[in-house]
DNA sequence: GCAAGTCGGTCAACAGCGGTTGACCGGCGG
DNA sequence: CCGCCGGTCAACCGCTGTTGACCGACTTGC
């Protein structure tokens, strides 16, 4: 088969592959999603699924990485960062776009995942979180991670009513307003 | 759970498999919990396990409702609420005792357990902390809902070191905090 | 110009697990 | 004697990640 067509956007089967793992770990967790599934997406054999990414669990990790903030979140003013974090979570999903909060999200539960994801919250969240706002301690960095998780995954996976309904518009500044505080929360002992 | 039928039951072969269910689930994540595990905890055959409760599905929403607030979580004086939240969730768990919120952080993903949260989460938790906290919006409870689900599972289940390091004392008053601020930010319009 | 080797990819199979099902069985009350 | 209750046993069927053998095309070396 020739991938002449869609050569300019996808090229390499590789590539092709690591979208579709993209996508489907954006939708369905960790263990509900097939490598069979994904090679079907792109049309080829499981055993080269496999044999392109060594394990389930690397393709997960490469998928996992390939979707980190491609927009660099973390860029803008330091000030607007609480509204810029709740308004990436509360974000509509339009068509192909895949986030990385949506991968995680559907992941937590299952080991192998949550491994990956360990290591990533430390490295691409925390870090870059407590480097762009000074003073902020990991334990709060991360505690804004929790948060963000938590929406997430109660309006998403479990879809929790309150989370859903319309006014995304009035969620936003609510949550921004919490993550705020969360990180200029040193009015307890300095932590 | 029953205080007293817990003891008397516990001959009943029906209520050691919904035991050992409970501690299963509390460990490990719905899908990675077999119903041979729980069968081979108890001593009995699978098939028993099965037709004692319809379904896998079944045996979890029985297993999560068996284990739902046995202290009455919201029982306390109503001021005094953040803190208790904060601390059951950071409560260290020691021996055989099962948390809900341990089965919940545990489970997320998998379709069929996020069915059964959805349901207990709008009944057991949104509508007893809005009860008790007159004026608190559904919405606000459910955030409350989130930061907590976020904590145990960045904690718990990832292992999120900055959450995990010893000073629980240092981390339970900045949670209370937060959820303090999440129940009481009615500072942007009222929602 | 031809052999050798690598790259991209297929195919079939393995080995193991998962929940679920239906047939069966011993004891016990009526 | 019948029938129900608690429980076992074996099997089914579908699925999983993973593996090794194989193959065609293209590049490289001589």
């Amino acid at each position: 088969m020739k991938p002449a067509a869609d050569a300019a956007l996808s090229g390499s089967t590789r590539a092709r592959i690591l979208q579709a793992a993209m996508r489907r770990f954006a939708r369905q967790s960790y263990e509900a999603t097939g490598l069979r599934d994904i090679a079907a997406d792109v049309g080829v054999n499981v055993a080269y699924v496999h044999r392109c990414f060594g394990s389930k669990e690397r393709l997960f990790r490469a998928a996992l990485e390939a979707t980190l903030w491609p927009d660099g979140l973390f860029d803008g003013p330091g000030d607007g960062l609480a509204a810029s974090l709740a308004r990436e979570v509360l974000r509509q999903r339009d068509g192909g776009e895949i986030r990385a909060f949506d991968i995680v999200i559907h992941s937590f539960s299952s080991p192998e995942a949550a491994r990956v994801m360990a290591d990533l919250l430390a490295e691409e969240f925390v870090a870059p979180l407590t480097e762009r706002r000074g003073g902020l301690s990991a334990r709060r960095a991360t505690l804004v991670a929790a948060l963000l998780a938590g929406v997430g995954i109660l309006r998403d996976v479990v879809g929790a009513a309150p989370l859903r309904e319309a006014g995304a518009g009035e969620l936003e500044p609510a949550l921004a307003g919490i993550i705020e505080a969360i990180m200029a929360g040193g009015d307890e002992a300095a932590d």
